[in-house]
DNA sequence: CTGTGATAGTTGACTAAACAATCATTACTC
DNA sequence: GAGTAATGATTGTTTAGTCAACTATCACAG
């Protein structure tokens, strides 16, 4: 054991060290692995693929851009370029609501739920290889509970 | 419960949905409130500070573009880019390897060694807060258990 | 030794993302 | 109902990151 551990003087255990530095490190790797596949098969991202899964399974039918971005967790000037790019492959289309007119609808389309069986075998294909095989069913449920705990960034009381 | 739900096919299961999208948000939503407040107290990303840190620790002093971008998980061209903004910030040095001219040892310099507790506070109180407390300690080190599973991004095998 | 192939780091070009500013529209107040 | 504040989406600009190309160095075969 190093001087130099003395130094950082780490308040924190092992364990939190591990935890957060895993957090860091296993979304970059993860995402890494299942874009490469999803992009390869389908020339759609993790975003652009979460996009289309909350829309698929959206009760309405249809989410405004800000709702897709606080679900995907990336801002809204984002949503509005990858809806860009996925109306122009044709998965998804703005309709505009005739309650307010600031408002963008963002739907699926035929030809995207036409193709959403496929994008999203490529999808759990990857994330089984890649994520679930690595992990016991207990730990993928632990990890489902601890992660529910940190869904909303703390701050959403604006 | 939509039909459109059933038209996604979901042969994963809710947990094993919730875990994979969990572990997305969650990073994003926690480096950003981290990097903000590292980004406020010391101008410094998540990524710098994990450089920081790793060098602080590293038994001998020093560490390579290439293994502290094996460690952070992030490219050696960008790993060689942040090593320039930290040299501009004076935390850090370049210093030749005297066994191979190829190699550029990083080492941490003592102003970066100074400032390090100050650092470490702050980031330790940012994860404590957006972070650490909002689990349980059995929650953290079932955390730490599951993602030191998921480390090594399983094409390690080069 | 000398040439050939692998390795470490840097640079250039591009992508994904955020933030700030803007525009259009709606809601709220008087 | 006119004026002001708040909201939703888009665009411009900047930053973090990747990959590909390049340079310099080392290792190794003959």
């Amino acid at each position: 054991m190093p001087a130099a551990a003395a130094t950082a003087a780490p308040h924190l255990s092992a364990d939190e060290i591990d935890a957060w530095f895993g957090v860091l490190n296993a979304q970059a790797g993860l995402v890494r692995a299942v874009d490469a596949e999803l992009f390869a098969a389908h020339r759609l991202s993790c975003s652009s693929h979460e996009v289309l899964y909350r829309l698929a399974n959206a009760e309405e039918g249809h989410l405004s851009i800000g709702a897709l971005g606080a679900a995907v967790m990336i801002s809204p000037s984002r949503v509005s370029r990858v809806v860009d790019g996925m109306s122009a492959l044709g998965l998804v289309e703005r309709v505009a609501c005739d309650t307010d007119a600031r408002v963008s609808h963002v739907v699926i389309t035929d030809a995207g739920r036409a193709a959403l069986p496929d994008i999203e075998r490529t999808f759990q294909a990857a994330v089984r290889e890649h994520f679930l095989d690595r992990l016991t069913a207990t730990q993928v449920r632990q990890l489902a509970a601890i992660l529910r705990r940190l869904g909303p960034p703390a701050d959403c009381a604006t």
